[in-house]
DNA sequence: AGCACGCCGACT
DNA sequence: GTCGGCGTGCTC
């Protein structure tokens, strides 16, 4: 019998697999990729996957230890999963044992046995059936029970019950007791019984779902490019119907839990599937759940977020992203990656279409759309009863703005408001005003930690950095040429919010931002506050566009978008146009008509007229355009290289000898920019700077990352320097 | 990340 | 004398 070893990942910052010797009296046929493992860990029990097993080590066998434990017989995860938790791990150079134990359900992660926990179904039996309603009138409960069982004519789970404010399970148990209802212990709920129909489709709706299917079993990336209200969800539904009558099972990925469970309804009502969900509101036995019954076949559907595009699956069938441009797929700390290009990775890995909707379609898709990576799907068209939100510019340009709200704009804020319907105001700035600024010499507020100026808050006389959080006093008089002419500048919904407080005095003014919504469910009042109705407005930031739905809004304005057309960070414009397109789709969905006033100093601005002629603004494509005509690249990558030391000299130092192991990498498409300080950064006694590297191509900046980052690791342990990498996950794939 | 080891200041 | 501060080093 030949010796060998077993490789694994253990849950712990390091870049390494760690090797052990197998269980004392087993064969190398007990195990195989994909097992949980309990082993020794320092002086520590920790759980790990095995990723392989070897017949060769670096070590001796007396620096291994033995495993402590086998917690599977048979693979949890097939080998094309544990292949695709490796590629992640390298891919976006993280170490892999932190990303099992992200991928893993937190139950499945610490050794629970992969048991799928039965469901009490319960019907009436023959005597409950012969029943009638009027031989229950002496006990209400039971009658209202069995009214409810009637009419489902199928076993129910105690989901049917869910509405009921008083506790169904004593009458249930009498009821049970006479040998009216009886229950079974089964794997799955039981379906919806009455399945509405779909629409039918139009033809472009019809063109996109027949080039899907034609690519079922193949791997293909489809881009679904359609404006709000052009039935996106109807293309997935009828996908999804195609897949479940194949025996497949379909992944859907959403950006928000907030969605989740609407959509999930919506779901259940038109597909006779067993459709599990996943999202961070659950607890950790629902989501090993869902995880489990996904992984085994017993739900053919799965609807998460970001983090469910781990989840295993059995019969592969299809992967749906939807609004693939929302930044929230982009884990943005710690393990960042991006659930876009995972889900990408793991339909070619699967050999399966995978479908990216959006109505705005991320520069990234697009250019991958243009490179002929992805495939374009276009619906141009609204279906019927979807009405096209009315959107108008307000040329501001030599107009007396009344504290930044133009003329045209109060008119019809007045003229919405006496109809008795509701305003949102969009300002892409909390506080009151972005600068303070000295009036007889210049002197604007700035952070001392960061260099970016501080935004006032007026309300609690304060300055405040809204990079690094600092704030202090806001000071009376300059304090470089102590005159006390220093005056607010620019605009913040703190402003705005006064400013309507002065102008309509008797209507409720309600400010939502991160400030106003920071205690817990103050966000949930103010949602109720508006959904009681009458005039209203509503004065916000981003926060406000996303999820929520609200009824009476019929007018929109939005005050400051001039910026994010002139931004020199793409990514700002981009932002600004994906939010002008949720707003006006907001808008234009309800059966009022809404309107949309844009207020800019540049009406004639390309992105602005587009919007005007469209109905939404396509950013990526004239920004693409624009780009190539001026011969830039369409986007560049970025990696943040940052490092932390108590001693400045020796990080200097430090990115002195790693600038010098880049040159030696020699790759003429990087550029690095730096050793710069990253002072907003900077904590109290650690110096922290920052390379920057840059490059307009994917694949160089990913080997250079690869050559670079193990002999960084080196000269960490010489010099003792921490350090960190930090790479954008969505410029990565 | 944990967790231990180790080397210095203030305590019964 | 020792309790405990956190700087340093290691985990198959």
């Amino acid at each position: 019998m030949s010796k060998f070893y077993l490789n694994i990942a253990v849950d712990t910052p390091l870049h390494r697999v760690f090797d052990y010797l197998p269980l004392e009296q087993s064969k190398r046929s007990d195990y195989t990729t994909g097992q949980r493992v309990i082993i020794p860990f320092g002086r520590q029990q920790k759980t790990g996957v095995i990723l392989n097993i070897t017949s060769k080590t670096e070590l001796t066998d007396k620096q291994l230890k033995p495993i402590s434990e086998l917690l599977d017989q048979t693979a949890l995860l097939c080998e094309q999963d544990v292949a695709l938790y490796k590629w992640t791990s390298d891919y976006y150079h993280h170490p892999i044992g932190e990303v099992f134990a992200q991928a893993l359900p937190k139950q499945i992660r610490s050794g629970k046995s992969p048991v799928i926990e039965l469901t009490t179904l319960y019907s009436l039996s023959d005597s409950g059936l012969a029943l009638e309603l009027g031989d229950l009138k002496r006990s209400p409960r039971q009658a209202a029970l069995w009214q409810l069982m009637n009419t489902a004519k199928a076993p129910v789970d105690n989901e049917l019950f869910a509405d009921i404010e008083w506790d169904w399970r004593a009458p249930l148990k009498s009821m049970m007791a006479k040998g009216w209802v009886t229950s079974s212990q089964e794997q799955t709920p039981s379906l919806y019984q009455t399945i509405t129909p779909g629409f039918k489709p139009n033809a472009a709706q019809q063109a996109a779902i027949d080039t899907v299917a034609a690519s079922f079993g193949i791997f293909n990336t489809f881009l679904l490019d359609g404006v709000t209200g052009s039935g996106k969800t109807e293309v997935y539904l009828q996908l999804i119907q195609q897949m479940i009558a194949a025996g497949k099972q379909v992944l859907i990925l959403l950006p928000e839990i907030t969605l989740t469970p609407q959509l999930a309804n919506r779901f259940k009502q038109r597909l006779a599937a067993q459709l599990v969900i996943s999202h961070s509101g659950l607890n950790d036995s629902q989501r090993a759940q869902a995880w489990l019954r996904l992984k085994e076949g017993v739900a053919n559907i799965l609807l998460g977020t970001r983090s469910a595009v781990f989840t295993p699956m059995k019969t592969p069938g299809l992967i749906i992203l939807d609004e693939e441009h929302d930044t929230s797929f982009k884990q943005q700390e710690g393990f960042r990656y991006s659930a876009r290009d995972v889900a990408i990775m793991r339909a070619r890995n699967y050999n399966i279409p995978v479908v990216l909707g959006t109505a705005t379609p991320s520069l990234e898709s697009l250019h991958n759309v243009q490179q002929g990576r992805f495939t374009h799907l276009d619906l141009p068209e609204r279906t019927a009863g979807a009405s096209h939100p009315d959107i108008r510019l307000i040329d501001c340009r030599n107009q007396r703005l009344d504290n930044h709200l133009s003329k045209p704009l109060l008119k019809a804020i007045t003229a919405t408001l006496e109809r008795n319907e509701q305003v949102i105001l969009f300002v892409n700035r909390r506080g009151f005003a972005p600068v303070l600024m000295c009036h007889s010499c210049g002197w604007v507020g700035q952070c001392q930690r960061c260099d970016s100026r501080m935004v006032i808050h007026k309300h609690i006389n304060l300055l405040r950095c809204h990079h690094c959080g600092v704030e202090h006093r806001a000071p009376t008089h300059c304090p470089d040429c102590q005159q006390a002419e220093l005056f607010p500048l620019g605009l913040g919904t703190q402003r705005i919010e006064e400013t309507l407080n002065a102008h309509f005095p008797d209507i409720p003014v309600l400010r939502i931002d991160r400030d106003s919504t920071q205690r817990k469910d103050a966000m949930q009042l103010v949602i109720e506050k508006v959904h009681e109705g009458g005039a209203q407005i509503l004065v916000g930031t981003q926060m406000l566009a996303k999820g929520h739905h609200f009824p009476d809004v019929t007018l929109v304005g939005m005050l400051d978008i001039d910026a994010g057309l002139f931004s020199c960070d793409y990514r700002a414009s981009e932002r600004m146009s994906q939010l002008i397109t949720q707003v006006a789709g907001r808008a234009g969905r309800e059966e009022k008509p809404g309107r949309v006033l844009i207020q800019t100093h540049h009406p004639e601005h390309p992105l602005l007229n587009t919007l005007i002629q469209r109905g939404y603004a396509h950013f990526a494509k004239e920004a693409l355009a624009e780009r190539q005509q001026a011969q830039l690249p369409p986007y560049h990558f970025q990696a943040l290289l940052r490092v932390n030391a108590i001693n400045e000299r020796d990080v200097l130092n430090f990115l002195r000898e790693v600038q010098q192991l880049t040159s030696s990498i020699n790759n003429p498409k990087v550029n690095i920019l730096g050793p710069v300080p990253a002072p907003m950064l900077k904590r109290a006694g650690r110096f922290r700077y920052q390379l920057l590297f840059e490059t307009a191509e994917r694949k160089p900046r990913h080997q250079y990352l690869r050559t670079l980052l193990p002999a960084v690791e080196k000269l960490k342990t010489a010099r003792k320097i921490r350090w960190s990498i930090d790479i954008d996950p969505v410029d990565l794939y």
